[in-house]
DNA sequence: GCGTAACCTTACGTACGAGTAGGTATGCTC
DNA sequence: GAGCATACCTACTCGTACGTAAGGTTACGC
């Protein structure tokens, strides 16, 4: 008696991406220590041992969901931010696709992000990640202030593009915790803070300690 | 034969804090949950039933150092940003006195800030205490806004008042990792960042879609 | 049609850490 | 200096969940 299994023998890498997808969804529900590697295998239709196989152990799998995620996240954004352009209208374009990509996966990447910073042991993918995006924040400032031809030290410009990039994941966290919160929104409220902002700074103007009520 | 004994029996309230100490620097040091209890209770110098007789369970006890380390910090920025100040003068102050205390307080600030926020338990806790720091930064933008006439909604107010906030906690997270990055040269940045593009909107300059470049 | 490799399972070892039972010493009061 | 409350300890139970050993089943090459 040949009884069609109810679920059929798939190639590894189907079989991988099912196990990111509900290791994702288990860790953002439960965070890293509260999700169990019994309920990812359950919740991915498969049995514990397939996902030691492919994934490695729990530590390895949590890297590789926040790789896939961030990998997505950062291609979003990539694919918005266009170089070429006018810097306002890329940190725009990329401020949308950013909100735009949090608003949508709501789930994934905010809680996945929150949960790799309180480890230690994800601190090092974690501070490569933002150091790309903040590179990128900064190369934009750099360039449109040698464009007024403007020059500024490369740390204070890291610590203003250190201080944008962690606005923006605050109000990507903020808009987690708000279901009904309009991404379109929240990205030109960032822009608002953020543009509004640097533009001063694009023209000189600084504030310093001795200068309050001026 | 009285041999004197290497530790003598204290209070209750000078053990508590001793276990507090400890708490604070293990959580900070191994998470939450890479925490165990009887590394606090040997780091206290005491044993572990003691740990539970005074403090509560585990979650009990991170609760108690959120909350010292959280009123200590509301403590600080409290008494240096007083009222009937302007504005401007009133959140460097504040400010100042933040990255002071995190300056200060690394240790502390990783329990608050990053332990705190991966645990759905604490998440509460944390959203009150932040909502109580939006709600004076969001007050006192009011309050320049409206000597100057003008009007925003609440709305509104509060998300530019949340993207402050989280850059600051960004830049107080960027400070607990750089041991010899000075507080006050990084209230200084967030200062500029912060008013300089507050300044905009309270002189009712907006950004808004469509006007890149402009 | 048959072997081989890849897929997949059940069932377990094991370690670690939260929380507790029950008992000992110390200092304070009268 | 007897009694009592409080500080304090050693040594244990027990659940949970990571990670694995050893064996069954399906597809595919030849």
């Amino acid at each position: 008696m040949v009884t069609t299994p109810a679920f059929r023998r798939l190639p590894r890498a189907v079989r991988e991406q099912q196990m990111l997808d509900a290791a994702v969804r288990v860790f953002s529900r439960h965070g890293y220590h509260g999700a169990s590697m019994d309920e990812i295998a359950e919740k991915a239709g498969i049995s514990k041992p397939m996902v030691y196989a492919y994934l490695g152990t729990k530590e390895e799998l949590f890297v590789a969901c926040l790789h896939r995620e961030g990998t997505r996240m950062m291609e979003a954004i990539a694919g918005a931010a266009v170089p070429d352009l006018p810097a306002d209208e890329r940190l725009w374009r990329g401020l949308r696709a950013f909100f735009g990509f949090v608003g949508a996966h709501r789930d994934g990447w905010a809680v996945l992000y929150r949960q790799a910073r309180a480890e230690r042991a994800f601190a090092d993918e974690l501070t490569m990640m933002r150091a790309r995006i903040v590179e990128v924040v900064a190369g934009m400032l750099d360039h449109a202030l040698r464009a007024e031809g403007r020059e500024v030290a490369e740390t204070e410009l890291e610590v203003v593009a250190y201080a944008l990039v962690g606005a923006s994941e605050s109000l990507a966290d903020w808009l987690a915790d708000h279901p009904d919160a309009d991404p379109e929104k929240t990205a030109t409220r960032m822009m608002n803070v953020a543009w509004l902002g640097a533009a001063q700074l694009l023209h000189g103007h600084t504030w310093h300690p001795g200068m309050e009520g001026m």
